[in-house]
DNA sequence: TAATCTATTTCGGTA
DNA sequence: TACCGAAGTAGATTA
């Protein structure tokens, strides 16, 4: 369904009938936008392309960019409704240039949810188009290349990450948290590993560094923990860290070949 | 401009001429959609909404979800063609149950770029709609509630850090990278400030430390030096953390009241 | 609900 | 271009 250039008061009952179905509305057109919450802003009136979406989640698009210029995400609550701006509270129209939306001056549309408490507003002073669109959508993603697939890799072939390593468990607890992957190595030292799908920074290392000193502590034995990042590669600052640090790096991606 | 249940070719026509004008092409049908790239994915039929931005950029959304099921960044190459399912190879129309679209099995958009290399396929079986959306966007947003807005606070009135707190610089280099604030407190010594506009967890303790540690280093002194992490909380591990590296903390928020 | 960490993170700044 | 860190990060998982 979908209207081109309505009035506010159409586009209104148009919109207000979409998130009424739970159908994902979308509205192009000149507007301002402002947010407030874990943190606030506004921008001006520019042409935008703004999408509701029945879980609550809110988009609102320029013509630039990856990331939408303002959002609220799911579990929001929509409303839409027109509006006048100040000085025409009166009900009488005095108002020659429009027939139709003699009496809005705005089309708002508000997305407010709580925890945190926080409210998006867009405020349409013209509507280029509203659209209301119902799909069924069963499938779902299957993705792989992520750190899930490199963790698969090291336990169907330990001698990848080194001769002699055995994997003892995944997701083992510390009192840093949980380390990806923990065994021991030929020479039975315990050896706790880092896996990264990508090129790796200082955080990186300073997050295997947490785990190696927890698990030494939590051990209360003497015995040396080794740490192990994995990883494609590591950037010269992160390899200074490792070195630092008493660390060991083995390039490794999530995908072989 | 928009198209209501096009036939694929017309389809086709309009996106690439939508694509060509530079404006922002939407398109909502039943599609799957591949991705090849820094990771790969693949997702089959569905209802889905594709937005194509003039800068490059591709986002596929669901009916759920801030995120798009599957994106493309900015800086791509749209292609928008139609093809044949395999099997119907042939010039001769046997296909009765389309008038218009004898020939086109599906309406295929591309989105493709380098460094890295990653492409994005769309595969439409059904078009709903499609629209082009030419506008103005001149205006920015402004965003208050940043780290560079606890920066500015602690700047202006030092004290809120500690009595006695003399900001030196901002942004100042060390062999670990750039800390947030560097400054000395009342008794001279060198201090070291990390900001977080929000509740901060392990990563940003460790962080910190990496800029002691680096700064220490880079004095070549044995005059110790402080850390001070600010944000408006800290969770339990990293409290912990705090205290075993002999780090420090101010709870202080972006904005005051 | 809070905490922790991954992500095809994206994005901006800087060397 | 690579590196580094912020982000209203979002999303998933687990306690």
């Amino acid at each position: 369904m979908t209207l081109e250039q309505p009035g506010l008061e159409d586009a209104c009952e148009a919109i207000a009938d979409g998130i009424e179905r739970e159908a994902l509305v979308t509205v192009f057109g000149r507007c301002t936008v402002d947010y407030e919450g874990r943190a606030s802003s506004t921008i001006e009136a520019g042409d935008r392309h703004v999408m509701l979406k029945p879980d609550g989640a809110a988009l609102v698009h320029t013509d630039e960019g990856q990331q939408p210029v303002n959002w609220q995400p799911p579990g929001c609550e929509h409303e839409v409704y027109c509006d006048r701006a100040k000085g025409s509270e009166t009900d009488d129209d005095t108002d020659v240039d429009s027939d139709r939306d003699a009496n809005a001056d705005a089309l708002v549309l508000e997305s407010v949810r709580s925890t945190p408490e926080e409210r998006l507003r867009v405020r349409f002073q013209r509507v280029l188009q509203v659209s209301t669109f119902s799909g069924t959508d069963e499938n779902e993603l299957t993705l792989s290349g992520t750190e899930e697939d490199l963790r698969q890799r090291i336990l169907e072939e330990p001698a990848l990450l080194e001769a002699g390593f055995t994997p003892l468990a995944t997701e083992r607890e510390t009192s840093a948290g949980a380390v990806d992957i923990y065994g021991t190595d030929a020479a039975n030292r315990t050896v706790v590993v880092e896996l990264k799908r990508r090129r790796v920074g200082p955080d990186a290392v300073s997050q295997l560094r947490r785990y190696v000193d927890a698990l030494e502590r939590d051990l209360h034995a003497d015995a040396d923990v080794r740490g192990i990042l994995v990883a494609p590669s590591v950037t010269g600052r992160a390899d200074r860290l490792l070195v630092d640090h008493g660390l060991e790096f083995v390039s490794l991606e999530p995908t072989g070949e």
